[in-house]
RNA sequence: GCCGGAGUGGCGGAAUGGCAGACGCCAGGGACUUAAAAUCCCUUGUCCCAAUUGGGACGUGCCGGUUCGAGUCCGGCCUCCGGCACCA
């Protein structure tokens, strides 16, 4: 498919006007030590970790739908740093990738191309596997996964077996987003806007028995775990604790006259007495089995007509609220009262029971409805002195207040009136506390071929029945399928795929034929990276024991409400299964922001404003493409990837590598300690300039890993480098020491060129076994330091003092300084002296 | 509409409430060179005065506030990006 264009590379070198030398600023070494690396197995984490010292690194894994991109470079790369710097920190570093290797495009692949999904699938993955191997990520490929391949999807089966076996995996009707037009079902992300992604008709719901994972069962658990996740963005727990969306209430059981019962979730049981209506979803399975008089029924089924027909956007965007009145009475059960049902398109069939009590006093939406439709509007909620006179109320009144025309209850505030109404309805038989989720379960069938097949049976007599785990796993059958989607799986017409054998009563059945969502497989492959191998069990206790939880995890913001909210449910069952010992799968988890072209734009295919790390790899060399893409902006922000970035980092390195050879160069072949430490007292000025500015930029290499922020470690480095270069100043131990010391603070970032600066200088095998620099804390201070001086809060000059100077020395300083003096006159209200900083004199002109 | 994030020179971006613009790019000037490339050095927020060395005013989306001191904290807006979107 799409190899490199070798010879089209040749012009990206040298200049634009024709000049001939075809070589990236600075050699590139970055393939001898690729192969030294993998020879020494550098990057293989032990299968047990010392206690206390495993670090567990992750960037989201990858779906292999081409070759890596720039997005992925950037991943990988910042994941790639931190996980080198670890090593040298002495921690056993587990740094593993894999690839999401199931899904829709491979599918489409086969139709386009007459491909098949798994060969268009691993070609895929080679290719991406080779481009990651050249940016020389320290991967440890012996834990490589794919999802696609039966030794994984085979645990992908066995969990679901599992969360069936435990209940939690059930099926229902449901409704699925449907195209009648490509005759398939379509992913929510695939009918976007009501709107089928490939053909642009409008999306229609049809009901479809699917399975589900009760995800539900664990609401609580998974939104009050949120809490304890410190390390994680707030935006990304904020987007969680909405998605799980709880709301505490309480279910009431209003009446039909017949006495069937009609069951409504409310969040104000305080305001039941102001219910002047009841509204109903027209998907409300109830709509059907209504009472409805023979008077009425023209115009129920045609507004029902006409809702069908309404896209959920449309119906969305419509300024009124449409309603039909059923001419059905329901009986309020606290009062007894007879209010008319009516069916509304703006109550929501999937949430609570897909009907309502309205309460137009207190709630927008009905107020607006009742408004429309010439329903009385009851206020039973004081609240401040709001207009509640219903003729001249213009809106509802929401909020908390005191209960008034509610019969015993009135007088009641707030949560108290809450409480007592749902006492009350409990005692009577009425109604119950309950508590309500936006979250809603997990539809995970999909009817498609490219997926971990359900690893279900059918049987007329036995019902349904999981494949036996000694089964394991149900392959994906090969052949000649045609992948065209026409509705239902594509499994169900390969009979010999289909028909199996019961196992309970040996009489023929039949394989449940869809697949399963490919959440279900990101949802634990970070277990399976801890024991890839392993044929017995997806994992082995120990080793989760060992390596969990997650210490660092990279990946991008667009997964805050599915995969990570999926991957926080499994860690819950599987630790309840006994499985593992954790609560929550990661500690820390981190967005890092996207790449954007130079004008802010993203990158895609059809803007055609794509850049190939391997083009620019090839004209500029590894590493200094890896340091442009940290220097150009902090981690957790979007890059905009420029080419004319790179001139500033290839300077760069070529001053240090230039450097380190000179500095070889006058050192003969001498060994030295590269943490060698000074005594500051005793060295030279230039020395000691030299030798504190090292120090302080290890400092702060530190601070700027810690909250990953590279561009500003780079910019310390290249601050160093200006002082330390071209080092004639300095002695011949002072510039190996140097030069040792950058090459391990730039060695996270270009490890290639680390490694080769390492070995001139005289070290081996690898930079990566050799410690991290520590601080020399005795080199920081500084004998004198210049504190500025600010007259009623307005810089007017700088003084230079000696470090350990006092207020008054400062002041004496600033007195006797020729350009400040002229501001002092006048009476001095107030001095702040902030030490080794500033000092500010608040004076009042005389 | 609601919830996040952002807004700083020509550009990417720095700055525990304490000298705004580190570092880099671009631009301009100079050195080296027969010349160019490469390399090195200098200048580079805006405006005003001095017209050399300096000095001053303004300046972090807008308007207020707290503070000796605000890019940073508080209140109220504006714009852009992302997410959710009738959740009873």
């Amino acid at each position: 498919m799409a190899g490199a264009p070798l010879a089209m590379d040749t012009l990206r070198f040298g200049s634009v006007e024709g000049d001939s030398s075809p070589k990236p600023r600075i050699p590139d070494p970055s393939a001898k030590w690729q192969k030294r690396w993998e020879q020494m197995g550098l990057f293989r984490a032990p299968d047990m970790p010392r206690a206390g010292k495993k670090y567990f690194v992750m960037p989201m894994f990858a779906y292999p739908s081409g070759d890596i991109h720039m997005g992925h470079f950037r991943n990988y790369t910042l994941t790639d740093a931190i996980a080198r710097k670890k090593k040298m920190e002495g921690y056993d570093v587990l740094h593993p990738i894999g690839w999401d290797a199931f899904g829709l495009p491979a599918e489409q692949a086969a139709i386009n191309r007459g491909l098949h999904p798994e060969e268009w699938t691993l070609s895929n993955i080679a290719q991406s596997k080779a481009t990651l191997q050249k940016i020389g990520i320290s991967f440890d490929w012996s834990r490589e996964i794919t999802t696609c391949l039966p030794d994984y999807y085979k645990w992908t089966q066995w969990l679901f077996v599992q969360f069936y076996k435990q209940g939690l995996a059930y099926r229902k009707p449901g409704e699925v987003n449907w195209c009648a037009h490509c005759n398939t079902v379509l992913a929510n992300e695939q009918a976007a806007g009501g709107v089928c992604w490939r053909c642009g008709n409008s999306v229609a719901k049809k009901t479809l028995t699917q399975w589900y994972f009760k995800i539900t069962a664990c609401a609580d658990r998974l939104l009050d775990g949120i809490d304890t996740l410190n390390g994680w963005p707030e935006s990304v727990k904020t987007l969680q604790r909405g998605w799980i969306g709880r709301s505490v209430g309480a279910q009431i059981d209003f009446r039909l006259e017949d006495g069937a019962k009609i069951p409504v979730f409310t969040t104000r049981p305080d305001t039941i007495y102001g219910v002047t209506f009841m509204a109903i979803s027209p998907e409300a399975p109830l709509v059907k089995s209504l009472p409805v008089p023979a008077a009425r029924r023209a115009d129920v089924d045609q507004f029902l007509r006409l809702s069908a027909a309404q896209s959920a956007v449309d119906r969305l965007a419509q300024a009124e609220r449409r309603g039909v009145d059923t001419g059905v009475q329901v009986v309020n059960p606290i009062n007894g009262e007879y209010i008319p049902l009516w069916i509304a398109d703006y109550v929501l069939a999937g949430y609570g029971t897909g009907c309502l009590m309205g309460v137009p006093a207190h709630d927008q939406r009905d107020f607006e409805f009742a408004k429309q439709h010439g329903l009385p509007i009851k206020p039973v909620i004081r609240v401040g002195d709001r207009d509640q006179n219903p003729d001249t109320m213009t809106e509802a009144v929401p909020g908390e207040g005191t209960m008034i025309n509610s019969g015993r209850f009135d007088g009641l505030v707030g949560q108290a009136g809450i409480d007592a109404v749902i006492a009350y309805v409990e005692k009577e038989g009425i109604g119950r506390a309950q508590t309500q989720y936006h979250l809603m379960d997990w539809l995970i069938s999909r009817q498609r071929y490219w997926g971990a097949p359900i690893p279900m049976i059918h049987c007329a007599q036995c019902g349904i029945l999981t494949v036996p785990e000694s089964d394991l796993p149900v392959l994906l059958p090969k052949g000649d399928i045609d992948f065209l989607p026409k509705g239902r799986s594509p499994l169900a017409d390969v009979p010999e795929y289909i028909n199996v054998t019961c196992p309970q009563c040996g009489g023929k059945a039949q394989r449940d034929p869809d697949t399963m969502d490919t959440f279900m497989c990101s949802s634990w492959y970070f277990l399976r990276y801890l024991d890839p191998h392993n044929d017995r069990e997806p994992f082995a206790r120990a080793k989760a024991q060992a390596w969990l939880p997650i210490d660092y995890y990279m990946g991008g913001i667009t997964h805050a409400t599915g995969h990570l909210i999926y991957f926080r449910f499994f860690t819950k069952f599987l630790k309840d299964q006994g499985w593992l010992t954790v609560d929550e799968p990661a500690t820390v988890l981190f967005n890092h922001g996207m790449v954007m072209d130079s004008a802010g734009q993203v990158m895609s295919k059809s803007r055609g404003n794509v850049v190939s790390p391997l083009d620019l790899m090839q004209a500029h060399g590894v590493d200094p493409v890896r340091l442009t893409m940290f220097f150009a902006s902090p981690a957790g922000r979007e890059v905009l990837w420029s080419d004319a970035g790179m001139v500033g980092i290839e300077r760069f390195l070529s001053k240090v590598d230039r450097f380190v050879r000179d500095a070889r160069t006058v050192g003969g072949d001498r060994r030295f300690d590269p943490d060698r430490r000074f005594d500051v007292s005793t060295l030279p000025d230039v020395e000691r300039e030299a030798y504190r500015k090292l120090h302080d930029t290890i400092r702060r290499c530190d601070r700027d890993f810690e909250i990953m922020q590279l561009n500003t470690c780079i910019a310390a480095v290249m601050e160093l480098i200006a002082v330390v270069a071209p080092g004639d100043q300095l002695s011949v131990e002072m510039r190996l020491v140097c030069a040792a010391t950058m090459a391990r603070l730039l060695a996270p970032m270009a490890p290639h060129l680390a490694e080769e600066w390492w070995e001139i200088l005289g070290f081996g095998p690898t930079i990566f076994r050799s410690p991290w620099p520590t601080v020399d804390e005795s080199a920081l201070p500084t004998d004198t330091v210049t504190i500025a001086v600010q007259i009623n809060g307005r810089l007017r000059g700088q003084v230079t003092v000696p470090a350990l100077a006092d207020q008054s020395a400062v002041l004496r300083a600033v007195e006797s300084d020729d350009k400040i003096r002229p501001h002092l006159s006048g009476v001095r209200l107030k001095q702040i002296y902030v030490p080794g900083r500033l000092i500010n004199l608040v004076i009042r002109p005389s």
